[in-house]
DNA sequence: GACCAGATGTACT
DNA sequence: GTACATCTGGTCT
C-alpha cells in the first residue's frame, strides 16, 4: 500500500489551528478531505490516515444532527463547545464515530469523519481492525477501530497534540472536480434533511496523493 | 457483486 | 420500549 511519509517525520506535523475549524461546517467538510488524521498512542506510537469522505452536519436546524431543535444532554455536550475539538460516540452497541465540531460556541455543528486511506502504520491499522487487511477505515466506524478511538477520546482537542489525535496539512490539495457531493448515509429518518448534498467524498488516484 | 439478518449499548421517548 | 450518523458474515445470483 501507499507509504508516501517516513515513519520517522510523521509526528512532526503541526495541528491545524482552530481557525480551520472556526468556519461554516460545509467549508470545513470539504476542506477536510485530503488533510491527514493522526494519532498517537503511548502502548502502539503513530498511525495516520489521509481523510477522503466526510459529512456535515449542521446542528438545531438539521434532523439528522445529534442537536437538531437544540438538544443539549450530556452526549452531546461537546458540540456546543469550541471548533476543533472531538465528538466521538458510541452506535449500534459496537461501533464509534468520529466527529470535529466546527464554528463555535452556541452553534453546536460538525463533521462527521467517514474515510480515509492508510498513510503510515498501516500493519497496526490491520491488528486493530481484527486482522483484516482490506476495506481498514472505509466507514466511520472501522475508521475508528483502525484508529483506536473510543469514548476515551471524546472531548480531545485537536488543535493540540497532546490528546494524542490531531489533524495536519502536509500540502496535498484534492481538486475539486474529484470530489463528489452526495446524500448522507442513514439518516432516511431525517425527513427533507436526508437528501442533503452533505456528503463529501475524494476518490484520489494514486498521484493525487503526492504533493 | 447484491441483499439481508443479527449483533449490541445508549439515548431518548 | 424504540431507534440508532454501523459492520460482518451468510446466502443468493
Amino acid at each position: 500500500m501507499m507509504h508516501l511519509r517516513k515513519p520517522g517525520m510523521t509526528a512532526q506535523y503541526e495541528p491545524l489551528r482552530r481557525a480551520f475549524y472556526q468556519r461554516p461546517t460545509v467549508d470545513v467538510a470539504q476542506d477536510l478531505l485530503g488533510k491527514l488524521l493522526i494519532r498517537r498512542t503511548e502502548e502502539d506510537g503513530v498511525t495516520i490516515l489521509r481523510l477522503t469522505e466526510v459529512e456535515a452536519y449542521l446542528g438545531a436546524g438539521d434532523r439528522a444532527c445529534h442537536t437538531f431543535g437544540g438538544r443539549r444532554t450530556p452526549r452531546t455536550e461537546v458540540m456546543w463547545g469550541q471548533a476543533g475539538f472531538a465528538y466521538i460516540y458510541f452506535v449500534y452497541g459496537m461501533y464509534h464515530c468520529l466527529n470535529v465540531v466546527t464554528v463555535g460556541p452556541g452553534e453546536p455543528e460538525a463533521v462527521l469523519v467517514r474515510g480515509g486511506v492508510p498513510v503510515t502504520g498501516e500493519a497496526l491499522m490491520v491488528t486493530r481492525r481484527g486482522g483484516r487487511r482490506r476495506a481498514l477505515a472505509d466507514g466511520p466506524g472501522k475508521l475508528c477501530q483502525a484508529m483506536a478511538l473510543t469514548r476515551e477520546q471524546n472531548g480531545l482537542d485537536l488543535c493540540s497534540r497532546g490528546g494524542g489525535l490531531w489533524i495536519a496539512d502536509d500540502g496535498v490539495r484534492p481538486s475539486i472536480e474529484k470530489i463528489q457531493r452526495l446524500p448522507r448515509v442513514g439518516i432516511a429518518y431525517a425527513g427533507e434533511a436526508a437528501s442533503w448534498p452533505l456528503r463529501f467524498v475524494w476518490s484520489p488516484r494514486t498521484r493525487d496523493l503526492r504533493r
